[in-house]
DNA sequence: GGTTAGCACTCGACCACCGAGAGTGCTAAG
DNA sequence: CTTAGCACTCTCGGTGGTCGAGTGCTAACC
């Protein structure tokens, strides 16, 4: 696997190229390459080489007499050896810091919109953050009664992750009734998914009392917001107008329109990646995805409890992938570290 | 200003060229006028008619020897005398309830992202919608502890709206220090706009002791979710791959990335409108947005309590006003009466 | 044998040009 | 006032020609 046999020198000539085609979103030609004083060679030696490379698929010619740019293969070889990523600088760093410092104890749909902002501004790119959400089990439901007609539902997870809302109740709604409703929400759904909380409420609620079925009603219309089971509706994205700038996406745009739409999407194409690594990466047709087959996509992610927050950035497979690797790496760790989760 | 001394021969002509013009996003030919059977003319007729339009800036040629398309004032002229609102179909206004109920009593964060999802899915157009928000006079703050090191705070409004949020503590946080914090933040904030809360809080914690400060700080993490003064991020919206199929922005798509990533300058677009009328037009550069002057808005609202919810649609000025006008002005009506106001 | 210079070849970008078609403005007659 | 007729203008699509960038090939060179 490693290298697929490719030289020292096919690498190098793979990495300018890949370098020199991120900074100019154009196809990169071979005396461009042989004009670069790491590698002292002329360009005819040089085209000889980029032969060899587009023979085994790595770059490609958009046709004859063209320079060549990088096929999804050539970025996926790049980032897998011939990078590295680059560390935020001290003021990057200090603006991340900054940015997440007072938002340990804060409820997670807002730290992810945080994130989100923090990130777009950084890259320079759109970035997207889905909040850790309310994933895995339920520890315990809360229901506390404000001023009459009004109430607070709050569920903990085992993760500790929690998440509230406020329901409005008719006037027959007692405080004794609060009690036997949240008595029995935490007898039907304590130690489980909370996946299967809609369910469980649906099935159970029928042979409540009046009043009591009154406020599990509630409950069920505010559960998008409240008793999601992954990342439903939890997906936050920043830095949209970063993403309209770059050349390839000037011709056809309506594609954008779908990524930014669906959230259902977005959490889906972000959550698939993998939770092991700190950061992943999925270049081009890699995404399952028909809309992003030319983007790429850096995929970061932090543990809260049981449950996982991710981070990412999208643009197209020509991106800066040392620096934003770097960024989401960094970010992942540091959010890892308030949250106090170890990998 | 009524009329501007149109002819009612001008007025009929200025309205089928709109429609067509809607219908197709061409320039609109004299002659396809002229073969509508409900003007009788042949097109040198209608040329002149149309020149005598072009003259007042009601509509004007692209170039010469094109067709006409409607001018900012014309679709203005056309808006406030020609057309005629279109009132939603049963099977849409059975969608629109349908999609409604049960979202009486929930926070109206959850009802603002269903009203942007009901709009865009009937409209076809990106939908936007901001939520009543926190605006208005606070009534009273509560803080109710959950688990050890977990909270919850409840912000009720005098409007009625109730804003919620999880906040955690450090272990040495006990419930008397709750209460006493919950007591300090009614005796400063009960009665006070929202507005002021963060500046009061940020004067005024410096006395509190060590856990209560550690309170209040943990409120302040949380204001962009808690203590917004207006409508600040609470703007949703939903049907973006609808605006990037319109053939006018097929050339320009930058614009719409701007558009669609400012929440704020969202809120201020939409929530400018009149609260008086239940719908509020504007047309391409009545729009302040130098980025929106060739799209117009459609924007109805909401009273709850004391605070205004808003929904709105956003297009071309090429876009079908009465149809939407309809929309809008029933879903308005809608939640009015849902949300118990008059109007 | 790998490397290089030289040269022919290919292809896209750009421009000028042309003809067809759409649509107008003008004018004179109804 | 309305209309038919006609000349005029402008866009659009296609064509041909030039220019330059960049390659592929080959023969010479180290």
């Amino acid at each position: 696997m490693a290298g697929v046999d490719l030289s020292e020198r096919e690498q190098k000539v793979l990495r300018l190229l890949i370098e020199a085609h991120v900074r100019t979103a154009r196809p990169v030609s071979s005396s461009a390459i042989a004009s670069d004083r790491a590698i002292p060679l002329s360009s005819a030696t040089v085209r000889s080489v980029l032969r060899s490379l587009e023979e085994r698929k790595f770059i490609l010619q958009p046709h004859t007499s063209a320079g060549r740019i990088p096929t999804d293969r050539g970025y996926r070889h790049y980032v897998d050896f011939l990078m590295k990523p680059a560390a935020p600088s001290g003021s990057e760093r200090s603006a991340i810091d900054g940015g997440l410092s007072g938002f340990s104890g804060t409820d997670h749909e807002i730290v992810a919109t945080e994130i989100s902002r923090i990130v777009s501004d950084l890259a320079k790119e759109l970035a997207v953050s889905v909040a850790p959400g309310a994933a895995g089990i339920v520890d315990r439901i809360d229901l506390v009664p404000l001023s009459p007609g009004r109430a607070v539902a709050a569920a903990t997870m085992r993760s500790g992750v929690t998440r509230t809302v406020a329901i409005a109740l008719e006037s027959d709604v007692e405080n004794s009734d609060l009690g036997e409703a949240a008595c029995l929400l935490n007898e039907w759904l304590r130690g489980e998914p909370v996946a299967a909380a809609e369910t469980v409420l649906l099935r159970r609620m029928r042979r409540a009392s009046p009043p009591v079925r009154q406020v599990l009603r509630a409950l069920l219309a505010a559960r998008s917001q409240f008793l999601t089971p992954g990342e439903g509706q939890s997906v936050h994205y920043e830095g949209a107008r970063y993403i309209f700038r770059h050349p390839e996406f000037a011709s056809d745009a309506a594609c954008l329109g779908d990524i930014l739409d669906s959230e259902e999407t977005l959490a889906e194409v972000v959550g698939g990646a993998s939770t092991t690594r700190a950061v992943t990466i999925r270049i081009g047709r890699e995404n399952p995805l028909r809309g992003m087959r030319r983007m790429s996509l850096v995929v970061g992610s932090y543990r809260v409890g049981g449950g996982v927050g991710r981070m990412a950035v999208i643009g197209p497979t020509r991106m800066k992938y040392p620096r934003l690797v770097g960024l989401v790496e960094y970010l992942s760790r540091a959010l890892d570290g308030m949250f106090g989760a170890k990998r």
